[in-house]
DNA sequence: GTAGGGTTAGGT
DNA sequence: ACCTAACCCTAC
């Protein structure tokens, strides 16, 4: 009667989070009687933190959101059928699910942050592979794609796509099909994207053994600047491309100074 | 004890 | 009026 509601703090949040991640999802017990954390989740049950989680999880995994799902309830009104019965439940298509988050990366407050300290990586990817040979495409995105953290929706790439508009550069009518986003981001095999494709990899690798070595550190923070961050390696790959495929010859060097 | 569905209060 | 989040109920 005399608590309404008791909203989640930041801080019980936190501990929620942390605990999730020390004891993993489904313990919810454990974690609250977890002494790190039942200071802080003391007026909390082991429900209440398995609902808060289900809330958490729903809301930061970009369904949820304000978009399609939402069963059009009917309600049927019993006395007014609506002589356009046409609006049965649309497939809704899968599109659209808007890298999820409306925490930070909507916010986006730095926009050239210090480019890429996988930079480095990428050219000594480019270093090793000089030789062409062109190859499945596929791979990657499938890099790309490692295990949870990067997971790229369509929505997502396209969104990575756009900022790529250089108005320096001339408007070459040869240009490569780009926009076919028929698998992913690239639909074609070439030198230059095998080169990025290798890039990648290395990328991905190293990731993947950060994480190893982090554990299980994947919280959506962590998750979503990491997804800034291989966007950033796309984008670069795909310009790399793009010049290439137009029959240009870059050098290691020029790539290194993004003098392209 | 946990998972999932359902209910209700608060906010926009 | 609708949506989200906290709370409640029940089956496993």
């Amino acid at each position: 009667m005399g608590a309404p509601k008791q909203k989640w703090t930041s801080e019980e949040e936190e501990a929620l989070r942390r605990g999730v991640l020390k004891h993993g999802a489904g313990k919810w017990r454990t974690i609250q009687k977890d002494p790190e954390f039942s200071p802080v989740l003391s007026s909390r049950s082991n429900i209440d933190l398995k609902d808060k989680w289900r809330n958490l999880s729903f809301s930061a995994s970009g369904l949820g959101s304000r978009d399609k799902i939402r069963v059009p309830r009917i309600k049927v009104p019993s006395s007014s059928p609506s002589p356009s019965p046409q609006l049965l439940l649309l497939p809704a298509p899968d599109n659209v699910v808007e890298a999820s988050a409306p925490e930070d990366i909507a916010k986006s407050p730095e926009d050239d942050k210090t480019h890429i300290p996988k930079f480095a990586m990428i050219l000594e990817a480019l270093a090793e592979l000089k030789e062409p040979n062109g190859s499945d495409v596929t791979t990657i995105y499938n890099f790309i794609e490692i295990e949870k953290s990067y997971k790229l929706t369509d929505a997502y790439a396209k969104k990575m796509l756009a900022p790529m508009k250089d108005p320096s550069q001339k408007k070459d009518p040869a240009k490569p099909s780009k926009a076919s986003k028929n698998l992913g981001l690239f639909a074609a095999a070439s030198p230059a994207l095998d080169a990025a494709q290798a890039a990648a990899m290395k990328v991905a690798d190293a990731e993947a053994k950060a994480h190893i070595a982090n554990e299980h550190m994947m919280e959506a923070e962590r998750i979503f600047k990491m997804a800034e961050e291989t966007e950033s390696l796309l984008t670069l790959a795909t310009e790399l491309y793009d010049r290439c495929s137009r029959g240009e010859v870059l050098t290691v060097l020029q790539a290194a100074h993004r003098e392209f």
